[in-house]
DNA sequence: CATAAATGTTAGACTAGCCAAACAAACATG
DNA sequence: CATGTTTGTTTGGCTAGTCTAACATTTATG
């Protein structure tokens, strides 16, 4: 069965059960997801209890989800759709990277196998999407750079961003005023675990900024 | 409520009604509907009925159905967005001008009022589209060419493809294969009503081709 | 470790799209 | 112009997604 039988509520369901685990490895919770989602627990549970039944997550009641192979699958070539759709519309429509994600959260639905492989031949087979993620290849193959959380990251350290997490797009629009965004480099000043603050200075501009720990668990370093 | 508040089913309804009146001025059926969107009459009678309780057409049972202004506008910024993808398709991505109908069918819906005019940007505002037909403006503006189906052009006329339905995506590749596309210049060498044939030569390569009706009604051109 | 809080599930209701079957109206024609 | 055919509508039933409210299980904590 193709992708495209799916619903694309199942879509996107499966998408966000691997996007969970692709850089944590804590399977995700029905709570989580319908935070994510906007939807309300009852409605995730019983989606989830459709998915298990279609052979595509494994759960039992009150139970963990985990995907089956199939079900990554699908999954994967979700995130390969919506990575290379960011892609394009910064690349040939001139959107900028923190506009993007919205957008492609609902083309992902709508395009042909076709389309996306006319898009990857034009982008000449883009491997980082706008945010720094990685765009799996056609045939499932992720990479995943050994990177972290800058909020766990030790002061004093010399950075390199190489992802944010686009789930947030008012995030991202404050990230792109200050000039973060991925491969700025940074230094990490220092890190206040009680005020839960992560201090840095953008090495581009000088500049040092405090960020909260939602913006500091979003953005994903490695050593410079 | 702006357009993408509509379901798509809804969109895809108002589109067509528009689109039937475009050339020819008969108010479509419900028959003619469901033939076209491939569903039942019964799911086309119910849901016009839903579109005339939200004041978008005009329709008393068993009588015909008129778009209201509202509906109309909807209908033309639809029409719009799907000739626009298709151009894109075929100016962009390298796709085929007979492979983009259904592509642009799904897409239509998907995409939003900042994509359509990026992309219109992009193309430096096209005014037809691949298969011939004018692309309404942004502001709804339609310009309708003085063209009349191949099918009733007296013979021994010299004639120029302006449009040709994408009704039928076989039919268009039939089209493809053949070397007719818009601006294509014909002699129509006869019309032989009974059999339904339509004899015509095609003047960049000298071919001589009968078309029955369905093929000769799609095609509309104007006097060379 | 008993109980309270948090988390997840189920039941029942609503909307939307679709179909088949039964029905109603309009139209065509003898 | 009466009747039969064609066309359109209504009804009832199905799936899918969503919600709220009631309920069940798991987990945290005193
Ligand atoms: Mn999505
Ligand atoms: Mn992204
Ligand atoms: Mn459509
Ligand atoms: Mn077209």
């Amino acid at each position: 069965m193709p992708v495209s039988d799916l619903t694309t509520s199942a879509q996107d369901y499966l998408k966000l059960i691997w996007s969970a685990t692709e850089w944590s490895s804590e399977p995700i919770t029905i709570g989580a997801m319908a935070e994510r989602l906007g939807v309300t627990p009852s409605t995730v549970s019983d989606g989830i209890r459709k998915l298990a039944k279609q052979g595509l997550v494994e759960h039992a009641p009150y139970r963990s989800i985990e995907l089956t192979p199939t079900g990554r699958e699908h999954a994967v070539t979700m995130v390969r759709r919506h990575r290379l759709l960011e892609t394009f519309l910064v690349e040939t429509l001139n959107y900028r990277w923190d506009e993007v994600h919205d957008e492609a959260e609902v083309l992902e639905h709508a395009v042909s196998d076709t389309l996306i492989d006319k898009i990857d031949t034009l982008l000449g087979h883009p491997t980082r999407d706008p945010h720094g993620d990685p765009i799996p290849a056609a045939d499932g193959t992720p990479h995943r750079p050994a990177a972290g959380p800058l909020a766990a990251t030790e002061p004093g350290t010399n950075v390199t961003i190489t992802r944010i997490s686009d789930a947030n797009p008012d995030m991202l629009r404050y990230f792109a005023e200050l000039g973060l965004k991925p491969d700025t480099r940074l230094t990490v000043l220092g890190q206040r675990p009680y005020a839960d603050l992560t201090n840095i200075r953008i090495e581009e501009n000088g500049h040092e900024i405090d960020l909260g720990s939602a913006a500091a668990e979003a953005i994903w370093v490695v050593a410079a």
